[in-house]
DNA sequence: CGACTTATTCATCATGTGCTGAATATGACA
DNA sequence: TGTCATATTCAGCACATGATGAATAAGTCG
């Protein structure tokens, strides 16, 4: 009964059979954490913590917090690429295919958990966000803008509209899975998809244009 | 020429003319701060810079930073009062009028300083962003759910639509005052308006309900 | 004048942060 | 076995933060 918790770990490297790669527990972690306060305010403190590992490994693995930031937000998926496949229907199907594939790649744990960073650190200015929203804006933006332009509409209406778009997908994602806001946050995919896809494909037809 | 910027101020109470009232330069520092950094980058130490006053006179005046951020936030301006004055017209014109209503309050750079600053704290967990946005969002959707109930709707129903709302209004704001993405950010509230009326109208109409 | 109150700065504390350099324990390989 | 690389913790630095208490200067009111 002495020692069942080994409590503080023992200095120096473990036992081959001690299992659990503290690695990718200091990963997971800091995915959590990232998710849940954002880039600033989640500290390699806190993720050591959680991941039951002294703060110095973090450092040993990845440099910098910001070395760990890119590692955690590496996308597991291109979110240009998923945009870019859903926007290969006819122009009267876009919003709804734009909409479900969206909503529906976010009910994955991992997107959605990259995603909440990602929408997280845009609105604070931090370095990192600067960086990831430059980049996501302008690969989602591009996407939209150009399979609208290819329709024959004008460069400078296309990047309006596709902005107008993100606006609505945007407003839509901030609700349901940062704020998580009921009804949003409990809706099927179904359910949103059928509400959201008109306004995304009013946008997207140039509804309001003054010609 | 000894000392005409007399820079680092004497200690004590400043003679009367020395002018310039420093618990209001203290609220239009801090104000300034609060919506470029959002609550928690902001520092009393930055805020009291601007300001050009030591930090401690800060606690002085406001006793702690939450003080000091329930003070510049004390809106000027009733958000729930403006919508429901943009709510008093005619079914069919719902949309444009909370459209052009929102976004014309926003021009005003008083508005636009707060709301940001909300927007931005509103994503950020922290207690004041809690506190905000669980009276901000209760208050607006509320106000408008409300107004769509008036109708007739069915009250789940109506809180749902109130709810889209929201959201497309919260993602124009997001994109056209924190994010300044253009073409969004130097658009002019006529053309906006034009644009975002229609979608905002749809689900005020409850477009996409299954029936 | 004298007692108070107010406005202001100064010096300092406790805490939390990212990060670093060393110490120690294990494994891998010659 | 000896040597090196790796995994891990420990102790600490330098810095920024919010906060506090005392010191000092001016105004107010008797």
């Amino acid at each position: 009964m002495a020692d069942v918790n080994p409590g503080p770990r023992r200095r120096g490297r473990p036992r081959k059979a001690s299992s659990s790669d503290a690695r990718s527990a200091i990963t997971d972690a800091a995915s959590v954490e990232f998710a849940e306060k954002g880039y600033d305010k989640a500290s390699l403190r806190s993720i050591a913590r959680r991941a039951q590992v002294d703060s110095a490994l973090v450092h040993h693995y990845f440099e910098s917090k910001a070395g760990l930031f890119a590692e955690v937000v590496r996308l597991p998926v291109r979110p240009d690429r998923i945009v870019r496949a859903a926007l290969d229907v006819s122009d009267d199907r876009l919003g709804e295919s734009l909409v479900r594939t969206v909503l529906s790649a976010w009910e994955q744990t991992s997107v959605k958990s990259i995603g909440v960073t990602v929408l997280r650190s845009a609105v604070s200015d931090s370095a990192a966000g600067r960086l990831i929203r430059q980049f996501l804006l302008r690969e989602l933006k591009g996407a939209v803008a150009g399979r609208i332009a290819d329709g024959g509409v004008d460069r400078t209406e296309a990047d309006l509209r596709a902005t107008l778009v993100l606006t609505q997908m945007a407003g839509a994602l901030m609700f349901r899975h940062v704020l998580e806001l009921e009804p949003l946050a409990s809706m099927p995919v179904d359910d949103l998809t059928a509400r959201l896809a008109p306004a995304v494909q009013g946008h997207l037809d140039g509804v309001g244009d003054s010609m």
